[in-house]
DNA sequence: TAGATTGTTAATCGATTAACAATC
DNA sequence: TAGATTGTTAATCGATTAACAATC
C-alpha cells in the first residue's frame, strides 16, 4: 500500500491525520470533508487531498471521507496494523518514561524487554517489562525476533552499543540522544527525537 | 537580531548547527567552511550559508567561520543567553524525565517549579526542586516571573489547566500532549512535541 | 436532477541548489 | 599575488494552493 518516492513532508503529516481521525472516531463523528478536517486540523482543504491521494482515493465524491474508513487506511499505510518487536535501551528517567508513557501496541511495536548498564536498576520492573543487563543483549536480540531499538542513553555510550546492535541485525532505531547514527551505517532507519532542539526553537519564537 | 519573516525550515534548522559547533568548539576545532560544516551535517554548503545569511555575514571570505564565534552568533539568534522563567506541570514519568534530562539553563530557560495533581508526589524533590500541589500555581507564577510553561500531563486535563495558565499571564507552553493550545488562545506560542508521531514515522519508514 | 465534494491538473509560491563576483 | 571561501544573485526544483471536471 505505501508507495515510492512520497516527499518525507507528506509522510510526517500522517500520524497527524491519524490523530484527529482517532479523535473524531471516539467522538462518534462518521463522515467527514477535506474542508471541515482542513478547519479541524489548521490546514487546508488542498493540501489534504494532495496528501492522501499520494496513497490512493479514499473520499467518496458529493460525500467526503469516512473517518473510521480513512483512518484505519492511514494506519495501514503507517503499517500500524503490523507488530516489530523491540527493545529500549536505557532504564534511565528517560527510557522510563519512554516505557510507561507510549501506546508501543497501538503504534505497531511491541516492546519486550528493557536493557541497562547501571546494575541497581537491573532486576527492577517497567510496565510488566524486566529490566535485563546490557550483557544479556545480543542473546535475547538473537532469540526473540527484535529488529528495533529505542535508543535511551547517554551520547558518549551509544556509538559501542550501535556496534552490537547492528552486529546482531538491529536495522531500526527511535534514537533520543544525539548521535548520528546513519553516519556510520547507511542501511539503517533511524527516526531521531531532538528534544532540546525543539526546546531552543521555542525559545526562539518567543522573540518574535 | 533575529529578523522578521524567516522561514520556520530555517529556524528549525538552527538548533542544528547550534549542537555540531558546541560539539566541534570542545573538540577544539577553531574555523570550519561551509563545504566541511556541511559534509558533516549532511547537509549543503549552499543551504549553510543561505540560512546564515538570513541573519548576518558571519563568515570571513576565503578563510570560513569561527566555530566558537558561529555558535554564539546562533546562541544569541536562538536567545539561549536570556533565561527565561518556567514551571513544569506533571511529575509523571514523564514530567520527571523531562526535569532531570534536559539542561534548561544553557536552553534559554529556568525550571524553577514543578506541580502535580497527584498528593503522593507532592513534596518529593526532582533535581532539587520541589513538587508542589496544582492549587499553588495561581500564586505562584505571580510571585516568580513565570512566562513559561511545560506540560507533561494527559490530554483530557489539559484544556482546564491552559485556562488556569493563560488566566496568570503565561503565554509560551512546551506541550507534549495532544491538545492544541494555539486553537483556542491566539496569542500564545507553542511547541508541541508529539512523541507517538514520531514512533509512527519510524514504523512507516521501516516498511519503505 | 441539483448540490456537494472528491481526484487531479494547472498555476503559484517558496525553498534549495548552482554559479560567480567580491574579498579576505 | 594566488587560492580559498564567503555573500548573494540567478536558476532549478519541489511543495502548496487554486481551479475545475468527474461523479457520487
Amino acid at each position: 500500500m505505501p508507495k515510492e518516492g512520497v516527499s518525507m513532508l507528506v509522510i510526517r503529516r500522517l500520524p497527524r491525520y491519524y490523530r484527529y481521525l482517532s479523535e473524531l472516531e471516539a467522538e462518534g463523528v462518521e463522515k467527514i470533508s477535506s474542508t471541515k478536517l482542513a478547519a479541524l486540523m489548521n490546514s487546508t482543504a488542498s493540501q489534504i487531498r494532495q496528501d492522501l491521494n499520494c496513497f490512493g482515493g479514499f473520499g467518496q465524491q458529493g460525500y467526503g471521507y469516512s473517518v473510521s474508513g480513512l483512518r484505519e487506511e492511514i494506519g495501514k499505510i503507517l503499517g500500524l496494523n503490523e507488530i516489530h518487536h523491540t527493545i529500549l535501551i536505557g532504564a534511565g528517567n528517560l527510557g522510563r518514561a519512554i516505557a510507561t508513557h507510549l501506546n508501543f501496541e497501538q503504534l505497531g511495536f511491541r516492546l519486550t524487554a528493557i536493557f541497562e548498564k547501571d546494575t541497581k536498576l537491573i532486576g527492577t520492573m517497567l510496565r510488566g517489562i524486566k529490566v535485563l543487563s546490557d550483557d544479556e543483549i545480543e542473546a535475547y536480540v538473537k532469540a526473540n525476533d527484535i529488529d528495533t531499538a529505542v535508543l535511551a542513553m547517554p551520547k558518549e555510550a551509544v556509538e559501542k552499543m550501535i556496534d552490537k546492535l547492528y552486529g546482531c541485525g538491529i536495522r531500526s532505531y527511535w534514537n533520543f540522544s544525539h548521535y548520528d547514527i546513519s553516519k556510520k551505517y547507511h542501511d539503517v532507519v533511524a527516526e531521531n527525537v531532538h528534544l532540546s532542539d525543539s526546546l531552543m526553537t521555542l525559545r526562539y519564537m518567543m522573540n518574535q
